[in-house]
DNA sequence: GACCCGCATTGATTTAAATCAACCAACCCT
DNA sequence: AGGGTTGGTTGATTTAAATCAATGCGGGTC
């Protein structure tokens, strides 16, 4: 494997790069000086489950950096991704002191965490939180009822173009390029977890990624590198109006 | 259609038949004095739409009788329901103005509605009722992300069951029906609605109650009224733990 | 009573995606 | 260089659900 060792760097919160998306992202310095002495940092390698469904909870806390799925999986191990942790994104329910899901590395990633004893104390004492956490999980459910209509009633065609244009757009927003010119960005998922996202089978992502990519809305350099010429394109082909996506 | 006028009674918040589980369950009286203030009933009629997707936005409200459908439509008309609206559930959303969803009475109903302005401004001075708003955000979120399963990896049996399972569970909370011996409850959703609900046709929806029913997990009195002689067989077909589910 | 109308059921046929099954190509590891 | 492993593609066949098409039924109206 050789990975080299995940370079953990305890960040002051002043200089975070998720300072100012995350669940803190709404806090005064002193507010922030509180956070800083009760939060901890764990990195976990790709693959690595974080989190088991039903485990006992006894801490949150925000992606800093790599990306994790969220996913529920039946008895007879049918799987369903219900969300993608992106940096920024936060981890927990307070409140609630058993996972709800598996949250699952899928790249070497570090948490910024919080034990949720103390969080839930600070939150009720600091609006700004709760404040910025409810924005967050309004976000949130918007999201996961998008995904809805992607699971419910879009085909496999659809579903496909309907994930690379999510991809494309968080990676422009978060890499801040402009959206004129071709995108380019990288699949962080393989085949099956597509299909766990997508409600599909692998062979059929990779059938309908093949389709696409034969009809020129994409391009593929490797497996993962994916080059987007026309993003209206792209969105014609998810069945999106080709103008909603564009906000924020 | 002959319908008699709903009657409208504008409560006191005291006696308000959603008080403990609605947005201002947490709120003390002082609080809910305020709301009294501001707040006022509108009624509709059953199939009205009380809000069409991308519409300004100037109230938010709770549901205080009757059922709506959150649903999302495509150009083409395929839509998909991405919730269901139940007696002391919220509407709207602070801090957007323009509606997400189409949202749609299927039966006559009153809602207790705020102006949005007014309700921010409350809600900036009242951690009550963000921390309420926040507990039901995350409640939804959860019942979004099962839904995603129910959706992306369910056969049509088993969504079917899980629609019922989903429908009986909340009818026994509402009433407060004790889990022993036969649920009985009546379907509030017309098949099209269900099939729109679980990413169906409205054919395979008749097909499938009809084979639950020879099967004997479900018996039917009429096309709406459902009796489930034994719970835990039903969320065996739904796929679900036959245990997981009874909590709260 | 006869006629609609909106909802629901049931049947015949088609089709999109799942399943079953090879095979490929990187990459790693001795 | 050889063999294993992981992730991906491609093809043949099956199947669950969609689609196309009648038909049923209860409740209101003329």
């Amino acid at each position: 494997m050789l990975k080299e060792k995940a370079s953990i760097i305890p960040h002051e919160c002043g200089d975070c790069p998720i300072r100012h998306r995350a669940v803190c992202a709404r806090c005064e310095a002193d507010e922030l000086e509180v956070l800083d002495q009760i939060k901890y940092y764990r990195s976990y390698e790709s693959g690595q489950t974080l989190i088991w469904s039903g485990d006992h909870m006894d801490f949150v806390g925000s992606v800093v950096s790599g990306i994790a799925t969220l996913t529920q999986t039946m008895e007879d191990g049918r799987t369903q991704m219900v969300g993608l942790l992106l940096p920024s994104d936060f981890v927990g329910r307070p409140g609630r002191n058993s996972a709800a899901y598996d949250v699952v590395a899928v790249t070497d990633m570090v948490m910024c965490c919080f034990r949720k004893k103390p969080f839930e104390e600070m939150m009720a004492r600091t609006p700004h939180i709760a404040q910025r956490l409810l924005e967050m999980t309004l976000d949130e459910l918007d999201a996961a009822r998008e995904w809805m209509l992607v699971l419910g009633r879009k085909t496999a065609r659809e579903k496909i173009a309907s994930l690379m244009a999510i991809i494309a757009r968080r990676d422009a927003t978060l890499n801040m390029n402009g959206t004129r010119g071709p995108l380019v960005f990288d699949l962080p998922l393989t085949r099956e977890a597509m299909a766990d996202y997508l409600g599909l089978t692998l062979e059929t992502v990779s059938r309908q990624v093949s389709a696409l990519k034969k009809d020129g809305v994409i391009e593929l350099e490797g497996k993962r590198r994916v080059t987007v010429p026309d993003f209206n394109r792209l969105l014609e082909e998810a069945g999106d109006d080709s103008d909603g996506g564009m906000l924020i």
